[in-house]
RNA sequence: UGGCUCAUGGUGUAACUGGUAACACGUCUGGUUUUGGUCCAGAAGAGUCUAGGUUCGAGCCCUAGUGAGCCAACCA
């Protein structure tokens, strides 16, 4: 974006913060931003909105925009995560500057650990956790004083170096800041900052047995890597105050100071965020896996076919603010039918077939008809389609007897079958239980879709699809809708969230009749299945599968 | 000894730092259309949580309430 065009533009809390630092003198050569995910699961919508803002500041000002892996439990974390993370930001259309990892600062951070001792700011307690959490006290009341806090610096340096050496067990004892146990911010009574923990960590393997805690990890790694505005949720708004109290205690060498921001998180109605519960999930064999396309996981969205424009334009029409929110899912199914809409390719498909014969139409003959691939971009070309005296068009699309507010076929109204004639219905067929087997209509030979015929520029009020019996591909095809049957299914505590999953947000359909021209689809493209919604190739085996996107917006109301 | 944050149509976000509320989604009309899609035109829907105060004038400032969220992991 241009200066010119953000000058009108509205900007969010968090613009507003650069712009008055920039008008203050802040030099823009400074701005630098970052996402720091911790890799210990899959990127989801929510996180799609921080990378939107992190990444989108970095294209506004022009500036830097790392990606830091918050890399500090090696019990959660792995190489997986990892790539799963870097593979989903390249796909939402990003590119980061450097990619870091907080492990590469732990010798740093030991450092200046050793450094805070020496200061007589940090000392090694060794209670264990629920008496540190005891003393810790509750909020509306002070905390009481580690016995181990006046520990003389000498020890305390001998002790930390202890722990590093690998003297102790994990849980044995922990390094802790020496800030307040009477302050009203619980992160600051005396906040732990090295623990030890006995495990692999994937980058530095067994280097290590202590690992900083995430208030100690967090801003002195946007510290180091020179980050001016570290933006995360509303959560993290109690820590501010001891991310400052970092900063401000460590040795430093630079002027400009990281400062930390929050807004708050994404919300979307009849899904889940929380990574915990999306891992169980996971783990339980409700989904697929991560990218079962049920999931709010970017890797579940792209499987189920929403666009990455579409994505960020979402992120961009969500906003940004403190307040909290439950943005409608009926947004995000907006923002994919405006890019779908523009790019996928038409097919016509037959969900819930029922057998239609011609009456007047030549035993035998076969014709191909030519259809558009995309009415709203003429340069995506042109097909040819089989039709003959026997189709099949979508069960649904008929009735025996029907009023004005029913466009589709009935018995002596007219309907134009797609990009070829216009039919009428003449009688059907049905079995001993009354269900129509087979549909007969006549059609008008002269009103052929594109023949400039007076017959063919008739105004008919309905179009339904149909495939060809004697040539088309048989294909499988998953509907997917909604994961959860309320708006809010993780909103009541005393209730297990999995009670509201929605036991038919997937639904199987075998052996569905498809055009022929089907046997030519790629795993890039986004489809449309005529009148029946967008679909994204899931798999091409012997036999294609098409996952539904989302349904094209339906406003008939019978 | 509790602290911090938030409060604008159904939902979400704006309102040039004081000049009687705008945009998007959704909803509802009507038109166009070989997708009941798209597109086009239009409508309804809030007087900004409450009560005071400052001011010629307040959604914006002040005070007090009310409601909601976050914080008591050696998670992030």
């Amino acid at each position: 974006m241009n200066e010119i065009e953000s000058v009108g533009k509205s900007e969010n809390f968090l613009d507003q913060i650069i712009r008055s630092e920039l008008s203050g003198g802040f030099d823009k050569k400074n701005l630098r931003f970052r996402f720091p995910p911790e890799p210990n699961g899959y990127l989801h919508i929510g996180h799609a909105k921080s990378i939107c803002i992190n990444f989108g500041f970095g294209k506004e000002f022009s500036s830097p925009v790392n990606l830091r892996f918050d890399d500090t439990n090696p019990e959660k974390e792995n190489t997986e995560f990892i790539d799963s993370i870097k593979n989903d930001i390249k796909w939402l259309g990003f590119d980061w500057d450097e990619e870091c990892y907080a492990s590469d600062y732990f010798d740093q951070l030991y450092d200046w650990a050793a450094h805070l001792i020496r200061e007589g700011k940090a000392y090694v307690d060794d209670q264990d956790q629920v008496k540190i959490a005891e003393q810790r006290g509750v909020p509306s009341s002070p905390g009481t004083n580690s016995p181990f806090r006046e520990r003389d610096v000498q020890t305390n340096l001998d002790l930390f170096h202890k722990m590093k050496t690998n003297h102790f067990k994990p849980g044995e004892c922990v390094l802790r800041a020496k800030i307040d146990m009477n302050s009203p911010n619980m992160h600051m009574r005396d906040p732990v900052m090295y623990r030890i923990i006995n495990h692999e960590h994937h980058r530095t393997k067994d280097h290590w047995v202590i690992y900083p805690t995430y208030d100690w990890a967090h801003g002195q790694s946007d510290y180091i890597e020179n980050i001016s505005h570290s933006f995360c949720t509303l959560e993290f708004e109690v820590h501010r105050e001891l991310y400052d109290w970092f900063i401000e205690n460590i040795p430093k060498k630079k002027k400009l100071l990281p400062k930390q921001s929050e807004f708050a998180r994404l919300n979307v109605s009849y899904t889940i965020m929380s990574k915990r519960k999306l891992l169980e999930l996971v783990e339980s064999n409700v989904v697929d896996g991560w990218s079962d396309p049920r999931m709010p996981t970017i890797s579940g969205m792209r499987r189920r076919g929403i666009p990455p424009d579409a994505i960020r334009n979402f992120c961009d029409k969500v906003g940004v603010s403190k307040r909290e929110n439950i943005i409608d899912f009926a947004l995000l199914d907006f923002c994919t039918r405006e890019v779908l809409n523009k790019t996928a390719y038409r097919l016509m498909v037959v969900l819930d077939p029922v057998e239609l014969e011609i009456i007047n139409y030549p035993e035998g003959k076969n014709e191909m008809l030519t259809a558009e691939n995309n009415q709203e971009d003429s340069s995506y070309g042109r097909r040819e389609v089989s039709f003959s005296k026997n189709l099949y068009i979508e069960r649904d699309d008929f009735k025996e007897e029907s009023n004005r507010k029913y466009f589709r076929l009935s018995i002596g109204k007219e309907v134009r079958l797609k990009n070829g004639y216009i039919i009428m219905g003449d009688k059907v067929e049905k079995d001993k239980n009354g269900v129509i087997t087979k549909i007969f209509c006549t059609y008008d030979p002269n009103s052929r879709s594109g023949s400039g015929t007076e017959e063919s520029l008739r105004k008919v009020k309905g179009t339904i699809h149909w495939v060809d019996k004697n040539n088309h591909e048989i294909i499988d095809v998953n509907l997917y809708d909604r994961l959860f049957k309320i708006q809010s299914p993780d909103e009541n505590k005393e209730v297990d969230f999995k009670s509201h999953i929605n036991e038919n947000s997937l639904i199987k359909v075998k052996n569905v009749y498809a055009e022929s021209s089907i046997k030519n689809v790629n795993f890039d493209n986004y489809y449309q299945f005529q009148r029946k919604g967008y679909f994204k190739l899931d798999s091409k085996n012997e036999k294609l599968t098409f996952n539904r996107t989302v349904t094209l917006r339906d406003t008939w109301k019978s």
